[in-house]
DNA sequence: AGGATGTAGTCATACGTATCACTAAACGCC
DNA sequence: GGCGTTTAGTGATACGTATGACTACATCCT
């Protein structure tokens, strides 16, 4: 028996062309010599490799922990592999992990920065500014933060602070613009995402005389900061401050009172993103997404005193 | 000029072999081009692929983001490339990552349980049970453990409870026998590594006639559910309860009181099993390690009221 | 009986790269 | 001026797979 045979018989592409008991004892010689088909020879030949590569900033959040799962499940379902290479720009590696890998296409967040070096590959963008070319899937950052904002304003807050993220991607940006739009917005902060560096920042902007009485986070992990502040400061949470996030990842439960945020269905961004792109490479042309988040009252709002 | 040419121009071999402007005519042709070589050629002809996989259980937990960078860094100084893919039992793919990707060996994370379908390829084993035959890296689980129960000793607790992880692999055993070894144990509960499911078996701990004076948490996510048992039950932490985690995750300092903990080097691991990789790659064997924990004192923990 | 159809399998080829073996010219050297 | 040596480059081949074209044989139909 040649070699094409064995080819046939492994493919799964045996009905008809081979007899179902020469088919068998294909398998039991592979099994036997414990033979593993070459990827490598099988990517040349096929000119595809059915995996496609998710490029994340960093792997340190749970977050696009969430975002794989869900692509991940839309490609096995389609029968292909995700592999994950995070990228920042600062971290980037001397070649781009395209050069590297073989791979159909790229599924990439934008939060990295600039991701370059992919022309020409299949790509669509996470959480991408939507004026960008890319085609993108995106979260309603912005109808989000509106609900942020009417919370807050709806429990009678009129003097709102803002601590931002000093990342200055679509998807922070926006935020920062509905807010200032939307609510009595008094003040603002910047911070990188981190409790630390967050805590010094929100101390900032509480110890001024016309202090807010809530303060909107950009992100979940800056919230942790807040709190940090708010603690050190004296001020009880939520009475004297409330404290929003936005990404309802882990630590909004560890959090005590519990944090009221966003919550960003990351999951089903990762899956949505996934079948724009495997349709991209089927050669259509998928529609942009923007995926709604939902406000999850917890425990860390609550009306101002004065009020 | 012909396409050996360009290949030693472009694998940078062209030294002495082509003249310095005939390279550069070549790179300026390729990039005019657009040329991108091909991966999956290259590791058919080559054998082999600069690249290694690392297999985790979840991409959930920042743990593993840690674990990633050290190994990326070490790998990217030797020129390969890492690639993730997360694998749990339950969620196997169809085929195994091996048989997919083409990958020179595996590092694996021995936690989500049995890595297997791997044989014939070089692997590294993460916190695995030394007992096993595969090389392995791990922590000094029980090391970290002893330094726990010794703190708790020495502040003067003699009444210890610990609320250990469900799952039964060597690191989750290991600190359990430490500690019936080492400390006055008693009572222990299990969960899920899980805040909400902690919380609820650690109320069932707080609940009893004997109340433990401290909680010993096989990770830190689970002393954030015990955080939440304690306010619960109206005590204070460290006053009325004394609480350490394992891990030393982002957690632990966004919790209030910041968390008493082992902090496990994770990216430290990472570098030392890439570096264990490489050199099997390379035909050696390279010994076993085991990386000590540092005990981190926090607030969570306090002489018992009393002592 | 003889062409048509079906069954079971083989052969040759191409994918794009890296490398070993080889050549052609130029140069030095006594 | 013949011979070794260096320089600059070309040619052929192999890596392991998937597949379209082909073959050999058996069976069926009229």
């Amino acid at each position: 028996m040649s070699q094409s045979t064995v080819s046939l018989v492994l493919a799964g592409k045996a009905e008809g062309r081979v007899k179902p008991e020469t088919g068998q004892a294909v398998r039991e010689a592979a099994r036997r010599l414990g033979y593993r088909p070459n990827p490598a020879a099988r990517n040349l030949r096929l000119g595809r490799t059915r995996t496609v590569l998710l490029v994340v900033p960093t792997l340190a959040s749970p977050f696009f922990g969430a975002v794989y799962t869900g692509a991940a499940r839309v490609a096995g379902e389609r029968g292909f592999g995700v592999v994950v290479h995070p990228w920042t720009d600062d971290a980037a590696p001397a070649r781009s992990p395209v050069d590297i890998e073989a791979i159909d296409g790229v599924l990439a967040s934008s939060l990295g920065g600039g991701v370059t070096g992919m022309d020409d590959v299949p790509l669509v963008v996470l959480d991408n500014d939507p004026a960008d070319p890319a085609p993108a899937v995106n979260f309603d950052v912005a109808g989000g933060m509106r609900l942020v904002a009417r919370h807050l304003t709806e429990l009678g807050h009129r003097r709102i602070g803002h601590l931002a993220a000093a990342v200055d991607t679509w998807t922070f940006r926006v935020r920062g613009e509905v807010l200032a739009d939307a609510g009595p917005l008094v003040c603002r902060g910047h911070s990188a995402i981190d409790v630390a560096a967050a805590r010094t920042a929100a101390l900032t902007l509480l110890d001024r005389p016309d202090r807010p009485s809530a303060l909107v986070c950009d992100d979940d992990l800056i919230a942790a900061g807040a709190y940090k502040a708010a603690r050190a400061l004296g001020l009880d949470v939520p009475a004297d401050l409330s404290i929003t996030g936005f990404d309802d990842i882990l630590v909004a439960t560890a959090l005590e009172p519990e944090l009221t945020t966003i919550r960003l269905p990351a999951e089903e961004l990762g899956a949505r993103a996934m079948t724009a792109l495997l349709e991209r490479l089927n050669g259509q042309t998928p529609p942009d997404v923007s995926l709604p988040g939902e406000l999850i009252v917890r425990d860390s709002t609550a009306p101002p005193r004065e009020a």
